[in-house]
DNA sequence: TTAAACTCTATTGTAGCTATAGAGTCAAGG
DNA sequence: CCTTGACTCTATAGCTACAATAGAGTTTAA
């Protein structure tokens, strides 16, 4: 099949497979006389797994670690495991700071609760740094 | 006061400040004779306003809009109180989306408890498509 | 005077794509 | 046979919010 048809059949977008194509995520494809990108059900296997990955926002180097682990069977899987452990600590890092923001800016919009005019607006007087001791100072993780 | 002691003082790297003034953030500063930018305590405090916003992870597009808020007095503040409202509707999206990512995640790890070979890991076999029915077809917002 | 510390502009890289531009390929219809 | 439309190709720029260089010039203290 051509990528158009894989495109369709995979849900990544035609320039996503060339993307991961030129990453090294997926193999070289073979090509018609024309030129054209032909691939087979492997292909869209790989993509599949890929897909899956991403669904679970492991990112494109931890996706190829997984590739290349897969491609050396017998060894054991621990490798397998820490990333995934290391994955879920950076989400749940994440969710604990977004819950921080989230509480912020909850406070924040409280500051300002009926349409008052901008030089009297609560939300921009907190940010301004006359009130000084606010958010500045908290360092967040983010990506 | 030079770029550096604006740095340390508001806390901002050099590279973020002259940043900020190419992106208009903040005013185009004095140069000296030797054409080293020259800062006064207004703009430190224009620092300090963006690193408060950017602590609530708001973005460069929504604090400018912000600081021509400001610019405008007297005009009613609804546009900020709507912002701050948009923005912590993102906010909540994404951690409704992580706290997925997460079960997910755990889910997975379950499958692999102890190290065993990558060829039977319990892991990769969930995330290749032989085993269907996992996530790719599971829309997710990210950033 | 000279070395260290600072600053300047311009460019490149980051992650994971998306969206073009401009050209070539292929199948069907007239 | 020719043309039109759908498809594909490569190469490049754009997105966000900076960080990190390179290579040059400026200032300050010893």
């Amino acid at each position: 099949m051509k990528i158009g048809e894989l495109a369709k059949r995979s849900g990544c977008s035609i320039q996503t497979i060339r993307y991961y194509e030129k990453e090294g995520l997926i193999a070289v494809p073979a090509r018609t006389d024309g030129n054209f990108r032909l691939y087979d059900t492997a292909a869209l296997e790989k993509l599949s797994f890929i897909k899956n990955c991403r669904a679970l926002d492991l990112t494109l180097s931890e996706i190829k670690h997984l590739i290349a682990l897969q491609h050396s069977p017998g060894t054991p899987c621990e490798a397998v495991n820490d990333m995934i452990d290391a994955h879920l600590h950076i989400v749940e890092t994440r969710i604990a700071d977004l819950q921080n923001l989230q509480s912020d800016l909850k406070r924040l919009r409280h500051k300002c609760g009926h349409a008052r005019s901008i030089d009297q607006c609560g939300i921009l007087n907190e940010l301004s740094p006359k009130s000084q001791r606010t958010f500045a100072d908290k360092e967040r993780g983010s990506r």
